[in-house]
DNA sequence: GGCAATATACGATTATGTTCGTAAAAGGAA
DNA sequence: TTCCTTTTACGAACATAATCGTATATTGCC
């Protein structure tokens, strides 16, 4: 079992609210799965300019959080979230519709949607999932 | 005119992400259209706990920033928000379509969606905005 | 073996946010 | 006026985040 992290064993309880940086990082992880320090900081090149060792640092720092994973059973490290991205989301999603609208997921929806129409396919999925909800 | 702030004249263009703390100011300030830093802290006691100064210092900062407008012309200064309620939900929720769902304004609606049902009355409400967006 | 490239480790620095203590000014009451 | 209360101003301290430079270790290649 390559993964292991002690840290992560520490947090189970406690929340852990990723950093701006720390959800670029997620991303990366979250689409490809896994990845090492050099695959990500190459993502990360693509939408901002940064130094390697300041993505081997974050890295380093969210796996002593227990955000990620870390295989180092070889020289190069492979990282893996340890978060979900569905957690991740709804964590997030809860924080913002308490601080912001005042506990009203109901506004939050109506926020996004006035915001930016989405497609028709996407009306489409919004409307099935209404329908799923209205019974 | 007693409410002017300098600062906000040099910040117009530029967009401003209140803090977490800055929130929970603004969201007094939201809701009393003016407010005193006592009545303010008043309401954030009963949420938290930090000293006067605090908050008074949160709030300095705050119209630095232009945040808030202040009228101090008399001893007890009064401030208001600066920026508007929906603006801020606006910026903050494409910041977080972003960030943690691709950019997808309806995928964070499904999450809102899914991980708290409305009520019959907000389904309606949100059915009728559907609506609208469909034609 | 020796060298270049690449990796991690780690400390230092900088920026920002948050909290509070203390001083100074302004008012009000006896 | 004198004293107490309330208010603002301001600096210091502390925490966290982000960035980078440098040192050290490992690997592959000549």
């Amino acid at each position: 079992m390559p993964f292991i992290n002690i840290f992560a064993v520490m947090n189970t309880t406690k929340t852990l609210k990723p950093t701006d940086s720390e959800l670029e990082i997620l991303q990366v992880l979250w689409d490809k799965n896994e990845a090492t320090v050099r695959e990500v900081h190459e993502e990360l090149s693509q939408i901002k300019d940064c130094g390697y060792t300041t993505t081997l640092k974050l890295m380093q720092i969210m796996f002593e959080k227990g955000l990620v994973l870390r295989d180092d059973s070889s020289r190069t490290h492979i990282y893996r979230p340890n978060v979900s991205r569905e957690k991740t989301q709804k964590q997030l999603v809860d924080k913002m519709v308490n601080s912001l609208f005042s506990g009203s997921h109901t506004q939050l929806v109506m926020q996004a949607l006035g915001s930016h129409t989405p497609s028709n396919k996407e009306l489409e999925e919004i409307q099935q999932l209404l329908d799923s909800l209205k019974k």
